[in-house]
DNA sequence: AATATTTTGGAACAAATGTTCCGGATAGTA
DNA sequence: TACTATCCGGAACATTTGTTCCAAAATATT
């Protein structure tokens, strides 16, 4: 009937995905895409939509899967040393990479002005946190941290601390300093 | 022997500045700038040179302005007092404008890929953490905080929470919340 | 093999971008 | 007053931008 797609749509969003990450959305040209993508502007616009669709579901994307990604690294014996574990990963990943967080980035490069961006990652946001509240709810329940500490604000407070990490990163270019950080943000939360 | 200018440099930068600061570097345009600084391009070449060299000076005015504002609001008497109202007037001043940082915003949309912009942030972060550690090394020699601590890394980890809170405002809006998380900061430096 | 439907490559487009340039206006100096 | 260095307004420029369109190629079904 008709001819099949050349290409793995799913892939090549990736592909766009990691430019978006890179160069931030208005850094990025049509242009640009067109070259790291591979693919015709034409065939870009019929499966993706116009750049700022392209970008949304980028960006969807990247959020599905560093849920995923947390939710994997979060190993252990114990609650708290799923966190740990979950932390530790985290600036791992920053460091091993060289890449910090699309979300945060795009966080500060439009979620104040638009909409939708603002939806994805408070909505990615949210659930990273509450993943963090469970776990230390757990915790709370074993005993490893004292009863008194509320794990909702704690939740907030983690997750608001790897931006921090992102930062630190970006402006030190320093391993050691980020793990540093990361080290002692763990011993926070655990007396 | 000539005319004068017609408006000031300064006070005119300032309106750029407030332009970048709400839109971001890419997302302002020359016809932008002009209409908000109310002058002719000509003039903001003949006065700035290009965009991203005004940009440069926004953020150099912007850093500096910041710099003397923390030290201004680091009210006390006693270090860790000091340190207390610098974290709590960086949360009104936040909630109050609506505004983050601008230079947390340039970071994760320039620092990356602008030596120049990395530079300045950076040298301007330092500033800040160093004014933190001077104060926590007084707290320590009074006695506010415990011997065992570590004023350099101490004031890192306050300037890294920072930038959490300015992701935590963007994305809930809420006030309450972001308060409720710099008072939690301030617990946990204090014991 | 013929058909129908979709993809592909690239031309084409209008609008927006950053930047330059120039004539006329202006004001301090000689 | 005349001069001249500088300013201002706005036209003009070449690129780059995001987007659309079309003819040719391709393939799964009939």
């Amino acid at each position: 009937m008709a001819r099949k797609k050349e290409f793995d749509p799913e892939e090549r969003m990736e592909k766009a995905r990691d430019l978006f990450w890179q160069k931030g959305y208005n850094a990025t040209s049509m242009e640009d895409l067109v070259q790291t993508m591979g693919l015709n502007r034409g065939s870009i616009y019929d499966t993706y939509g116009d750049k700022h669709s392209l970008y949304l579901q980028c960006l969807g994307n990247y959020a599905a899967e560093k849920l995923r990604e947390h939710k994997e690294a979060a190993l252990g014996t114990s609650p708290m040393e799923k966190v740990e574990n979950m932390i530790l990963s985290v600036v791992e990943a920053t460091v091993n990479t060289g890449k910090c967080c699309m979300a945060v980035n795009s966080t500060f490069e439009l979620a104040t002005v638009d909409q939708s961006v603002h939806s994805i990652i408070n909505n990615n946001w949210k659930d990273i946190v509450e993943f963090f509240e469970q776990l230390l709810t757990d915790a709370k329940e074993v005993g490893e941290i004292s009863a008194d500490k509320d794990p909702r604000l704690l939740a907030e407070f983690i997750a608001a601390n790897f931006t921090g990490l992102w930062q630190t990163y970006i402006l030190s270019k320093d391993k050691k300093q980020v793990e540093k950080l990361a080290q002692f943000l763990i011993d926070m939360i655990k007396n």
